[in-house]
DNA sequence: CGGCGCTTCGTTGTATGCATGGAAAACCGG
DNA sequence: CCGGTTTTCCATGCATACAACGAAGCGCCG
């Protein structure tokens, strides 16, 4: 793979774990200094990460990391509940044995990150639990369409997941998920889905709410 | 704009109206002496439509314009007909006077095009029809991807319109769909538009079972 | 003393040069 | 004559050089 590739995916990682702050500054020639390359595999990176709307670009004034405003943010809170619920909808349709025993297996790793009360834990199995779900859709591309969604709301997911009592409300949800696809109830799936996710969305306001507005605002 | 970004959509616009084949190759010095610039804003913008999925590129050879196989395909009309359905959805839910306007108007436009017999203008009329449905949302971000997604499925609509006697089904789909859509039946809505986009998706492997395989298969 | 314009500096955008890796053609052995 | 190997060539990927635009600091004028 090229440098570029390469540096993509490292800057991109960064963003989504929360390592470069939102609204900060990239400087293409503190990015290659620190990378120990050259401004060009910088640009293309930084360039790739625009498209997917990570980073923003304004012209001759270079890259930072996007810091949506709040209402662009819930759209796209309300656009993941409408995939996740497409996935849902195409998986409890064409469930295999191999993806029921994927969700159950995911479910339990949920719940057994529960139980330690290890919020990273969770976090992690979540992400796995909702990966198996985009996979069960049998829809190669709607999956990668998720899950690229899913890790561009991974920075404001984190934030949300910390509020009290969501990690069991959410394994509950979890539950009825699993159930919902594996009896084959497609309207049950996506519904199901669909509010786990907003849910998180309304969450996320209220947490935003107490904030103070972002730079740009 | 930097010269990049106007590439960026004059490429694209190519590629999307058919001018630059499925499949043929894009070379960098080719290209850069057809703009009359030198290869790196091709260069940035050919990774920039990498992205996008319009283009694919294998490194160190170059970069060529996407023909997906055809179960991908369809795996992306599919996900069409849901984000449109989730577009539907939403519209029937919020639907404002504007909105309601906008679709009455772009009703008309189809049923003109249709009288006319013009399958050229139906196809503009159509696609303007489409982008009222996403704006009519109310949800800037699922609009944007529905419009990015209508675009690169482009190419492949185009063959597909001009199935004998698919305009006037066509158009009584979208009657439907307004119909729907202005009663407040959101799961109505959401149903028609799903079909609508998954019958021109069966139409097209109609079409394509009768081609020869793309190149790389 | 404050506002406005100019200059300077720094950063981005583009061009060009060079190294690397792949593909095709030429060459050799069987 | 055919298959495999090698060699050569060329496009890509990266580095460096240059140009152009914006931002900030400074001085001048009102």
């Amino acid at each position: 793979m090229s440098h570029a590739q390469r540096l993509r995916q490292r800057i991109e990682d960064e963003i989504v774990a929360g390592e470069l702050a939102l609204g900060s500054r990239l400087d293409e020639n503190q990015l290659a200094a620190r990378f120990g390359v050259s401004r060009t595999p910088i640009r293309e990176a930084l360039l790739q990460l625009a498209v997917t709307g990570l980073v923003q670009t304004k012209p001759r004034r270079g890259a930072i990391v996007s810091a949506p405003e709040p209402h662009l943010l819930l759209a796209m809170f309300e656009t993941m509940a409408e995939i996740e619920a497409a996935c849902g909808r195409l998986a409890a349709r064409r469930l295999v044995a191999e993806d029921a025993a994927a969700l159950r297996a995911a479910l339990e790793g949920c719940r057994a990150a529960l139980t330690t009360e290890d919020t990273e834990a969770y976090y992690a199995e979540n992400y796995v639990f909702h990966t198996v779900v985009y996979r069960a859709s049998r829809n190669a591309f709607l999956a990668e369409q998720a899950l690229s969604l899913h890790r561009r709301l991974a920075p404001y997911r984190r934030l949300q997941l910390r509020v009290r009592q969501r990690l069991p409300q959410s394994l509950a949800e979890h539950e009825r998920i699993v159930a919902a696809i594996v009896a084959g109830d497609e309207t049950g799936a996506a519904e199901a889905l669909r509010s786990h996710v907003i849910v998180q969305g309304d969450r996320f306001t209220d947490l935003v709410a107490g904030l103070r507005s972002p730079s740009a605002a």
